[in-house]
DNA sequence: GTGAAAGCGCTAACAC
DNA sequence: GTGTTAGCGCTTTCAC
């Protein structure tokens, strides 16, 4: 049947030398002084027999198996978990690890995460990647403690394992920023009505950034309800209907910048001539496809995968501490992506735009 | 550091018994015979220590390693992905294996796929898992074979491989009716270019149903272009153009129907009150928040990464024969899912439409 | 330069 | 009922 019982020992027998010799050429010691001429004769005869190495008997033999246990919550429901685990599995297979997948409801008991962890224990894992998809606190598994791990797009509510975060008030800053750039002074912001981090510093940053420009913050220009897409039509509306509407909308999400497409479609107000919009996520299938094409800052899944492998690597092999992580998440940044949603304000509106873009397209 | 070295002698010591017996107890081996007395002083005592064996000794020892492999080209571009490893991964842990990933681009050459799953059986894997993220043929990487292996969402050009499918014909067939149903008789559909199976057996089935109903089939009403938001719009403008257009539009897939909307809107046509659409893939993203709703059909991802792993195991544990479904693919239903985007034709149609539903909204 | 042999943690004959 | 032991495929110490 699975025609690979070809071992180490069928090579040496076929070379004729011992296995230790074998073992020796094949990995490369580097203490091991073994002929040229043998050498060559090893490789080749292990080529044409077709040997691969028993990854589970070196794994039981130098106690390191070279698998990185993935736990995700919600694996499926967002397109996010496909980035981090990319970013994890590409960078893990560049240096010789494989990924082993661990799927944990994030409606699961302490026990339950506590049994996910246990699998990969069991298995041997070198260490643990800890993925969530959104970015919040969160308690580890006990069990997780004295294993290498990385939390990816959380942080441990004790902060005693390292993990790495978007920068949630850096992405903030550049979108409004954004806006401010091209003349707009009278901004809204849709924000979401949950509590974890990204809406509280989000618009702390939306706040700063007017501050730091010099504008004025208004609070009733500042609509929150739940981050989807029909929350943001709502908070939307609300904000286009105020007295003296703003120029520019600031949104929680990409999802909820949908909703406020449709919320100006509603109001017949087009964008980005007479509203500038812009989102957070970078979701592509809407991001791109919404028409205009929305401007949005991405967040860096597939970077936090590659970082967090990258070090949990590097610890296992004991090249870093992971201590040093530790203390405070790390950080990555928040790019940027101009598509087409944001535009200079409408020269009529009250605010000290210019009329650079009045370019109509109906 | 890992304060796990605790094994099964351990806890034959711990537990005064050999490791034999604890081997036994542990495993409930049927033909031993263990004292009641002992078997609890063994569970007692193991549960104590914190024991957990090690899956690694295990698989070395029986030749199996519970381990599935997973291949799966572009994991992160699609939230396919998602659905199709969250149906592997819960189905393979509920009979106690674990998967394990490997990211393959559909750009790699056939050398690259090949040690794709080299590496998976230098890890001992039990069967491998390969998915694509859309139906189509490929050729299997030679290595493959001599391994319980089924396709995912693709078909083995030369029908060695066992593989799992969604019925593509049956799900179109479906929403053609829904649309017949509603009392549609000039029916329109954007296609895609591309030369896959989806392709073809979406239109054919298209001709088929409306046939099967009496009504005719206008090769005018059908326009192609590439299967995205951009090629939708395009399609859609076309068919909604002609001379005497259709009440009901059957897409490809969402994301032309995301399209087909903004067609609509252009000419100010209102879905579903002027004009009926249905897509095909139910993209939550989109079909969840287009305004209407997008009445669609699902693909099933999640289900055939379900099936596909209960046979493969099955398969692996002697239970079944995966040479059975190696003829031909095996086909997975696509249900259809309701949602706001189709009416009754308006009732000014050329159609025998009533004109139940003449609601207005704007 | 090369080889013999121990042992990683476990299972499963087989012996008692 | 319970214990002894060989060996899964490999790495590595030590001897030659």
């Amino acid at each position: 049947m699975t025609k690979r019982p070809v071992g180490i020992k069928d090579v040496a027998a076929a070379a004729g030398v011992s296995v230790t010799t074998v073992s020796h050429v094949l990995n490369d010691v580097a203490y091991a002084r073994v002929g040229t001429e043998t050498r060559e004769r090893v490789h080749e005869v292990a080529q044409r027999l077709g040997y691969g190495p028993n990854r589970l008997a070196q794994a039981l033999r130098t106690q390191r198996s070279g698998m990185i246990g993935f736990i995700s919550e919600e694996i499926a429901t967002t397109p996010h978990a496909g980035r981090i685990i990319l970013g994890a599995e590409e960078t893990a297979r560049a240096r010789g690890y494989n990924i082993m997948i661990i799927n944990s409801t994030s409606t699961g008991s302490q026990d339950s995460r506590e049994s996910d962890v246990a699998d990969l224990l069991d298995r041997q894992v070198d260490g643990i990647l800890y993925a969530t998809m959104y970015h919040r606190k969160l308690s580890v598994p006990r069990n997780l403690s004295g294993v290498p791990a990385v939390l990816v797009d959380s942080e441990d509510i004790s902060n005693s394992v390292s993990s790495v975060i978007p920068d949630e008030a850096g992405g903030a800053r550049l979108a409004v920023q954004t806006l401010i750039d091209a003349g707009h002074t009278r901004i809204g912001m849709i924000n979401n009505t949950d509590d974890v981090p990204a809406t509280h510093s989000r618009l702390k940053a939306f706040q700063d950034t007017l501050a730091d420009a010099g504008l004025t913050f208004h609070e009733e220009l500042v609509h929150s309800e739940i981050s989807e897409v029909p929350g943001g039509y709502q908070a939307a509306l609300r904000v286009l209907k105020s007295p003296n509407r703003p120029t520019a909308i600031f949104c929680y999400n990409d999802r909820m910048a949908m909703g406020a497409y449709r919320a100006a479609a509603k109001l017949g107000l087009r964008i980005p001539e007479d509203i500038s919009i812009v989102g957070f996520d970078n979701q592509q299938l809407i991001a791109e496809n919404l028409y205009p094409a929305l401007t949005t800052v991405a967040l860096p899944h597939y970077e936090m995968g590659a970082w967090a492998t990258k070090n949990l690597i590097d610890a296992i092999e004991g090249k870093t501490d992971l201590q040093q992580f530790t203390a405070q998440p790390t950080i990555l940044p928040c790019p940027m992506v101009l598509r087409e949603s944001v535009a200079a304000p409408p020269s009529n509106s009250h605010s000290r735009g210019t009329d650079l873009s009045a370019r109509t397209t109906t």
